[in-house]
RNA sequence: GCGGAUAUGGUGAAGUGGUUAUCAUCUGAGGUUUCCAACCUUAUGUCGUGGGUUCGACUCCCGCUAUCCGCACCA
């Protein structure tokens, strides 16, 4: 299935024009690091710009950006210290390192469970032997993050710290600022496109698998008590390819979806519609696109759902974007990690009362006579019911036993009055891996054919992705063709937005290849007749056809 | 991380224990050419890296790094 001479050809052809190159190769490369080239980078954030483009459209995003470098505990709070790590040990005669759980799987049903203190004493009572020599010199066991790690700050001040391994972090934590700049009104997201970084043990299959990456995210809050009634009409024609959790791949609109309960949350539904939009418009071959259902056992145990985008491309089907509903747990995670509140309001149709009818303290007595305890007190009596009759012996807090006599306390009887509450808001997030859409783009927009009987390249890249826009040759470069045509060639460079490319070296058939195998759209050539009466012509580079147009009307 | 394969101009390949490492292509310059990798002249640019063996290593040996393929890991 895979055409490995092809995918050969192909980062040929990339490293060669200037797509994609192996990072720092001149020191020999790194593992997982990869340059975007001269033509690659503009593609990239041309990729980049078109993500931002197409989600802001939902109209109720903004765009955020927060640090890479990210403090420990922000990570801890989200589980990636947990989740990220294996707990490592080193044999102290052979130096080979293992992972403490792995050795002590003979003494404990479940040591993946264990926290390093655990695990450290396990290790110490145990003893097991090195698996290389045999000795059972351990030495203490460190935590193994496939998170790269920092620090913050130099000498005693600095602080550990990661290089964030998603995007997603920086915007739960400005959650309280979003709130407020949608005027307290959910629903609404944040988005940012930026680097992350994962200390992958073994990087593989070129961009498939990197140490530094592009991602793209946004996290979209919503409440979760009101109905989800996203409009899916859009894609009403749409078929889309569907691999529910553990069940046959199906073909079916999302309406449908969402009705049989295959895809379980209207908003997951309109965010693959959009996702398919934006794999359209890129360029990917959406014969090759199909949503895959997390299984119940892969997905994360927040999750309530969860489907990826996979594309089909020289490595086999590969997940490129994650849609996945997280429920409440990222905020929550960090409510509890700092005490801060992360909630979003919502009144009630109709004000809730309560009749509160039960004791409180008498202040006047109940404070000197318990003094300092006198808070407790209060917290202790007013959980007691109305039939409670007095002098009462009571256990506080603290589990001192007091006792209040009658002329302590006093009937307590009101009226609670609630016109709403505070809740965590749910998050719907979609998570785009950039660098295996571009490769997927790139895959799928090289198309090698024949002409005049030899191999011929041609990158039909989208122009939405195309890194140079429009390119400019003088059929000759003399009797002032070259002239005109760097003239051209500098009005087009001053648009906003648009790149042009001057090339008056070798035969013009030579520079129309040269173009066609970085994908630009449109070549524009100028001869003898611009000259005489400022025409040019415009070639298409799927078709080959030519026009002549005015120079002016470009 | 384990096992296997590989590493020669920008790209793709050949080759050798001993003078100046071969070929194609690409790229630059000049010429020619009135629109799709044409042609002529000419130029630039290479043995991944560190050690060892040797009078001499791109070639043989070892380590490292990188790439590709399995397995494992990861999403």
């Amino acid at each position: 299935m895979v055409d490995e001479q092809r995918l050969e050809r192909l980062n040929g052809m990339l490293k060669r024009r200037g797509f994609l190159l192996p990072a720092f190769e001149i020191h020999g490369g790194s593992k997982g690091l990869y340059d975007f080239g001269p033509v690659g980078g503009r593609m990239r954030s041309k990729i980049n710009q078109a993500w931002i483009d197409h989600w802001l459209g939902l109209g109720n995003v903004v765009e955020l950006s927060c640090p890479t470098v990210t403090p420990y505990a922000v990570l801890e709070a989200s589980g990636h210290v947990g989740e990220f790590s294996d707990f490592m040990t080193q044999c102290g005669s052979c130096q080979e390192a293992s992972r403490a759980d792995s050795l002590l799987e003979a003494h404990h049903p479940n040591p993946d469970a264990l926290k390093r203190d655990e695990l450290q004493s396990l290790l110490e009572a145990e003893k097991p032997p090195c698996p290389a020599c045999g000795m059972t010199d351990w030495s203490e066991i460190l935590a193994q993050n496939l998170m790269f790690n920092t620090t913050i700050g130099a000498g005693a001040s600095g602080r550990p710290g990661f290089l964030r391994p998603e995007t997603a972090q920086g915007m739960f934590t400005s959650f309280n600022a979003l709130y407020r700049h949608f005027r307290e009104r959910l629903p609404f997201g944040a988005m940012q496109v930026g680097k992350g970084y994962r200390n992958e043990i073994a990087p593989r299959q070129g961009m498939i698998r990197l140490r530094e990456f592009n991602m793209a995210e946004l996290e979209y809050f919503i409440d979760p008590e009101s109905p989800a009634d996203d409009d899916l009409s859009a894609w009403d024609t749409v078929s889309f390819a569907l691999v529910p959790d553990g069940k046959k791949p199906v073909e079916m609109t999302l309406e449908v979806a969402c009705q049989q309960g295959v895809i379980r949350h209207a908003t997951v539904a309109r965010f693959m519609g959009i996702t398919y939009d934006f794999l359209a418009k890129v360029g990917i071959d959406m014969n090759r696109v199909r949503f895959r259902q997390h299984e119940s056992d892969e997905m994360a145990h927040y999750a309530m759902d969860c489907w990826d985008a996979e594309i089909e491309g020289s490595f086999g089907w590969i997940e490129c974007v994650g849609i996945a509903h997280r429920g409440c747990y990222d905020l929550e995670s960090h409510e509890k990690a700092t005490g801060k509140s992360l909630r979003a309001r919502r009144e009630f149709d109709e004000p809730r009362t309560t009749l509160v009818d039960a004791w409180t303290i008498d202040g006047a007595t109940a404070g000197p006579a318990f003094k300092a305890l006198a808070g407790q007190v209060k917290a202790t009596v007013e959980g007691l019911p109305k039939s409670t009759t007095f002098p009462a012996t009571v256990a506080l807090e603290n589990g001192e036993t007091v006792v209040i006599e009658p002329e302590h306390v006093k009937p307590n009887q009101r009226t609670l009055k609630e016109t709403g509450e505070w809740y965590i808001p749910h998050v719907v997030e979609p998570a785009f891996g950039i660098d295996r859409i571009i490769w997927h783009v790139l895959d799928h927009a090289y198309a090698e054919q024949e002409k005049n009987g030899e191999a011929y390249t041609v990158m039909q890249l989208a122009p939405a992705v195309a890194p140079v826009d429009i390119a400019v040759f003088p059929l000759f470069e003399k009797e002032g063709m070259d002239d005109a045509a760097a003239k051209i060639h500098q009005r087009l460079c001053g648009r906003p937005g648009t790149v042009s490319m001057y090339d008056g070296s070798g035969s013009i058939g030579r520079r129309y290849a040269r173009a066609d195998e970085i994908g630009v759209p449109q070549c524009i050539t100028v001869d003898h007749q611009t000259l005489q009466d400022g025409t040019v012509t415009l070639r298409e580079r799927d078709t080959g056809e030519q026009v002549r147009v005015p120079m002016d009307s470009l």
